[in-house]
DNA sequence: TTATTTTTTTAACATATGTAAAAAATATTC
DNA sequence: GAATATTTTTTACATATGTTAAAAAAATAA
């Protein structure tokens, strides 16, 4: 899925106003485990992932919860930088190497204030990933440990064979002991 | 706060556009225990609340969940329905007699085609809405159903004298019984 | 006021999950 | 390949929360 797949799956433009859009992206190739958005940071860059998987996640005094792990075809974005200039509540890291497309995000909003098809390219965006974050929500509210996990697998099968199992954990929201109990069941 | 000034507080809009974008709202008096928004149908309108009280919930053959009690100042929507004209996940309903604006969101995205400023007041809105959807989703991850109490509370006083217990427990995500020894124990 | 219904609290019990620590398995380094 | 470090699983125990049912309290109706 190269960059103007990408893009054009979230709302389709025009040649022209593709070629402006384009023009503020720049590629860039992220070693694993690489930092690419700090909580607590106000953060003018966001990313679409060519290749590679990364991974959301929230940290506390007492403890990290991985949140979701886009992968290619997919947005990283910490809203909170990227609508209001304001502190991010998340951390955004590499799990593997990835090839990314890094956005100016100052220089998008710019274009959104004269240009229609980009303007609701970007009302898109944002619904897209609201619905994405209902999802996430309602996943959590209804769906326990056990079929998440489940669903992770088919998702993602790469993913067991590359992170550790306490990320795991943290994104279904159990203890390690829990989700080692899990897996000792499922087989 | 009437409706220029939410519509206002979403994004700033010329005196014009403002005009167009009111001229596809209704204001609309609904009774206390109105259905507004049906999970499983596409619906083409959406609200802002100018007084009352609803709730937004998700049901299941299990158990129903309330996601979120929408007061004043608020908006409304199934983002699936006014995103994507597909079936949405959520139910909403009045919990108090309530004065909403009912906008035509068929007509709004004609608008959206047209008239930039309105494009850009859609896509802050959808991303004002997403904040707000993650801020509920860290809510649920890292505070305990106490604190979320605790909170509700403070945020709305008067909604425990108008509401059953058991929607309150659903909001916060455990038992009824468990909301009950959480309020043994604060008195 | 009394009676009836609805809502909330309490009690008793079962169970799932967390914590802490040790054991086992796997991966890494020299 | 042996030694070390890391990761995962298992065990033992404590505890919070769910379920079911009964009791108490509050609200509504007669």
């Amino acid at each position: 899925m190269d960059l103007k797949a990408i893009i054009l799956s979230i709302h389709p433009l025009q040649e022209d106003d593709y070629n402006q859009f384009a023009a503020i992206i720049q590629p860039r190739i992220v070693a694993k485990n690489t930092r690419l958005i700090e909580a607590g940071k106000v953060d003018h860059r966001f990313y679409f992932i060519q290749e590679g998987i990364t991974r959301v996640y929230y940290e506390t005094a007492e403890r990290t919860i991985n949140l979701v792990f886009p992968g290619p075809g997919e947005t990283i974005l910490s809203l909170n930088s990227y609508s209001l200039q304001s502190a991010g509540y998340e951390y955004i890291e590499t799990l593997t190497e990835c090839l990314l497309f890094e956005v100016d995000a100052i220089a998008l909003k710019k274009l959104y204030q004269t240009n229609l098809d980009l303007a609701n390219w970007g009302r898109k965006l944002a619904e897209i990933e609201f619905i994405k974050a209902e999802k996430r929500l309602m996943n959590h509210l209804f769906k326990s440990a056990q079929e998440r996990y489940t669903e992770l697998l088919l998702k993602y099968p790469a993913l067991i064979q590359n992170i550790k199992l306490g990320h795991i954990a943290s994104y279904l929201g159990v203890s390690q002991v829990t989700l080692s109990r899990i897996r000792a069941v499922k087989s």
